[in-house]
DNA sequence: TCTGGGGTCCTAGGACCC
DNA sequence: TCTGGGGTCCTAGGACCC
């Protein structure tokens, strides 16, 4: 048996933990630039906000329903993920992180499953205070169903769905729109066919879905016939692609600013490379300007370049994207946003050297280590490159971002006694 | 009228997830 | 005025090989 652990409205919950007046208030979380909104607490959802949605088209809601808002503070949410995971892994040998707010875990055959899950709820809200729901089942996809109804149908937020004919039940009871693995598209061309529920889904043939909705879908349905296709995977495989992009606070137009938005991000990307242990071989830059300005003048510029030998060198890969920029870059138009990719990524120790290669590698890495090192101790972007410059206007809007009260010594809760 | 058979690799686009 | 960011997997089709 499988158990899945979620966090209930994840973010919206991470900041109510430091404001507890806000305990059964509506609250919440918008995106990066405060543009949309990413998660919301129960109250917030019943006053019919809903997800994704502009912040500023439900200026109004929020204001008539005193909802309190938060930019999105990453940080802290991190931090508290890290730590539900780990009082979660001190109770479970197996366990799969799958997303920042869920974990499977493997329950193994020992009676009393629904009293372990509610043992593990009751152990992360005292030790980190954040509350999930556990849901627990033969596969992973009917795993999925029963969190969802520990979420949405108990008072416990506890679900176990074992009993074959409580599996039916379920079934034929669950939308297909809430699967896991079924999404705007498919449902629509199964809602075409009538297919509503779960079980529906289940009765129609392997080669129409295998046709249709690929491998994945014939899987899907194979696990909700309680046929495990997905396994637990207990280490994260190595990323293949690592992206940083931004839209910027405020549209810009000059090549200098954008210089320095995009050196920011691809340092960035060399240092997430770097923290797993990881060269890349091919690097995308794209550049787009307001697609929300019809009457603006469009375009969206995309260019890769390879590397002669793989890197995750800052300078190397800083210095890519400004060629590829050059290239790019048109003064006519204004840009919102702009991103770098990496991506044909190996492992550091697989470097393939290159016969003319001029850099010495080992004095660059030297140079990078030195400069993680120091960031890593005394600041983000203490020590940076030149080129990143010290602009204003690119970076994020972030009106109602909260302190990282568990990552900041300096910005930890004061407490009155 | 009618033109083989058996492969691999790569990429773009589309679907999905959180 | 104002609209997020970061991923994966699958498939079809093209280019190429013998």
């Amino acid at each position: 048996m499988l158990a899945l652990a979620d966090c209930n409205n994840f973010y919206a919950s991470c900041e109510r933990l430091f404001q507890p007046s806000l305990r059964d208030k509506p609250v919440v979380v918008l995106s990066n630039n405060d543009g949309c909104i990413i998660a919301r607490s129960n109250e917030a959802k019943a006053i019919g906000i809903k997800m994704g949605e502009p912040a500023f088209k439900i200026k109004h809601l929020i204001k008539e329903n005193n909802i309190h808002v938060f930019s999105t503070n990453f940080t802290l949410y991190g931090d508290l993920s890290k730590r539900v995971m780990s009082t979660l892994r001190s109770e479970v040998n197996r366990m799969e992180v799958y997303s920042i707010d869920e974990a499977f875990m493997s329950f193994k055959d020992e009676g009393r499953l629904e009293e372990k899950a509610l043992m593990l709820k009751q152990k992360v809200a005292k030790h980190v205070g954040i509350p999930v729901s556990i849901g627990v089942a033969p596969t992973k996809a009917l795993c999925k169903v029963a969190n969802h109804i520990a979420k949405k149908h108990t008072k416990t937020g506890i679900f176990l769905l074992e009993d074959k004919k409580l599996i039916e039940r379920a079934l034929k009871w669950f939308p297909v729109e809430e699967l896991w693995g079924i999404g705007r598209k498919y449902v629509k061309q199964l809602k075409s066919i009538g297919i509503h529920t779960a079980w529906e889904l289940c009765q129609i043939e392997d080669n129409w879905i295998r046709r249709n909705l690929t491998i994945r879908g014939l899987k899907l349905v194979k696990e909700l016939k309680g046929i495990p296709c997905f396994s637990l995977e207990e280490t994260a495989p190595r990323k293949k692609n690592i992206c940083t992009a931004r839209s910027f606070g405020k549209e810009i137009a000059t090549i200098q600013e954008l210089k320095e938005a995009v050196s920011n991000y691809a340092h960035t990307c060399a240092k997430k490379l770097r923290k797993e242990k990881s060269i890349c071989n091919k690097l995308t830059l794209f550049l787009s300007t307001n697609a929300y300005k019809p009457k603006a003048k469009q375009y969206y510029g995309v260019k890769s370049f390879t590397f002669d030998t793989p890197t995750s060198d800052s300078m190397e890969i800083v210095k890519a994207s400004l060629d590829i920029l050059k290239k790019l870059y048109r003064d006519d138009c204004i840009y919102k946003k702009a991103g770098v990719i990496v991506g044909d990524i190996v492992p550091e120790e697989q470097l393939q050297l290159h016969l003319f290669d001029t850099i010495d590698r080992n004095k660059r890495k030297a140079i990078n280590q030195a400069l993680d090192n120091i960031n890593n101790h005394i600041g983000k972007d203490k020590v940076k490159l030149a080129v990143q410059g010290y602009g204003r206007k690119w970076r994020l809007k972030q009106e109602k971002l909260s302190p990282c009260y568990s990552t900041r010594l300096d910005e930890a809760l004061t407490v009155l006694v």
